[in-house]
DNA sequence: CTGTAGAGATTGTTGAACAATTCTACAAGT
DNA sequence: ACTTGTAGAATTGTTCAACAATCTCTACAG
């Protein structure tokens, strides 16, 4: 991972906007702490590329913009520092954070050995729990069709929750959980998320329909497979991007 | 995992005596920020069983002890609570993790899937990287002979983590780290560690000679097995244990 | 151009205060 | 005996202001 020095610090976000809106949902909705609001806001401003990789928060400037004291907005940097999608660095601050390609072999790694482990220990299974997959393979193809790529991509990614889901660990999931926060990073980083999610939206139908058919080692291999090259897309097209920043 | 009012909460610390050298411990070593050095005083009063599962922490009391304030602690207590070994409840406090037998079930299922990929990755292995592994199993061997079923214990923890991190995935690793820390938990609240770690000596070094024989497929396996044993026996302890506490 | 000293800015930590919630104990009713 | 309700105590949640510790950046000397 690269610390935050090595990077231009891509400092596109102006909180004086966008947060006012965010500041009055805090105090409206919300029957958890306060720093966990702040956290979800911070959260998803993160994952839908509103707060990009590198980026500094400072404390005192969102501690005013959210109002919220410093020490609740800490405790929300911790819960996201956690989450990966900060990095805290002492005495220099929280950084939005920053994937190189050893992270993201370093992810698919991981997600590789979590998820097919997964696949592999559904024998016998209900049809019913396929459900929620054949849920979000049919919003894949939906949201694909009408070119909505974002939606294409929540999509994918609930449906590899759901995936991990099936194997009922309450552990496996959280790992997965954080895995998948963590990649996100790297997909909104990219330019182009139709090139990087268009061709998933049928391998996911393919998986699927090797679950049904009860197939599961063909759908493990199947879903080793689908990792290895969105691995092989995803760091490309990092590549290509970071070749082009430095043009 | 049982929430705290389910348990009689055995109450059988007491701060004022202990901490006082930890404190000093506190503002003499350490180049960490302080709710760090107090969180790693906690782990390790944790891990080693000093405070017990279900213990509540009350704020006002540590703080006093430690001689930092509450919400330095409630920091401190933030970094514990993500590594599992608190709990915290809103507006009750943060308590000592208690796991049942599901959460033993949970992290020897993850276990199982993290670790024997890890030994399976290992193919063309540089045998001079096995040098942990065999210290770690000297370690054990020579601890059991003179009795000392704690040190037997840390090598056995030391040898699987330096297993994972033969691997060489900074995430893997992570996980690893994690799940031991969290399995301590149960194997502290058991009676006697001796039925519970001595067999496990020898077959740490079965494992360990087949990796030196570059057999990864049939290492995984016997790992496989001593995993699947290991899990049994500790929740057979776990289970006479809370018999006994019935009565 | 390089290195360094010092001023300014930011984070780390504290302690006190008050609000919000839970816990405790006891009284009343069934 | 058992539940229910209700004050009051105790504890956690959150804020604030201040100061200490550390880093950053500018300006200047070499």
């Amino acid at each position: 991972m690269l610390t935050p020095d090595e990077t231009p610090t891509p400092s596109l976000d102006d909180p004086s906007e966008w947060l006012h809106a965010a500041a009055d949902e805090m105090w409206s909705l919300g029957r958890t702490s306060t720093a966990e609001r702040v956290a979800d806001i911070l959260r998803r401003r993160i994952t839908e590329g509103g707060l990009l990789p590198g980026k500094r928060l400072s404390e005192e400037r969102y501690a005013e913009v959210l109002r919220v004291s410093r020490n609740t907005l800490r405790e929300a940097f911790r819960l996201l520092t956690h989450e990966r999608l900060l990095v805290h660095e002492l005495h220099r601050g929280v950084f939005v954070a920053v994937l190189d390609e050893s992270d993201l072999i370093d992810l698919y790694r991981l997600r590789r050995t979590i998820e097919c482990d997964a696949v592999r220990s559904l024998t016998d299974l209900n049809p019913s729990r396929l459900r929620p997959l054949q849920d979000e393979v049919a919003a894949g193809e939906s949201a694909a069709k009408r070119g909505d790529w974002v939606a294409v991509g929540t999509a994918n990614m609930r449906f590899h929750r759901q995936l991990v889901g099936l194997a009922g660990s309450r552990r496996i999931d959280e790992v997965t959980e954080r895995l998948l926060a963590e990649l996100r990073l790297a997909f909104y980083a990219v330019a182009s998320p139709e090139h990087l999610h268009a061709p998933y939206v049928e391998r996911n139908r393919a998986i699927l329909e090797l679950l049904e058919a009860a197939e599961t080692e063909k759908a493990a291999k199947r879903l080793e497979a689908y990792l290895h090259d969105s691995q092989t897309e995803l760091i490309d097209a990092v590549r290509s991007r970071s070749a082009r920043a430095l043009a």
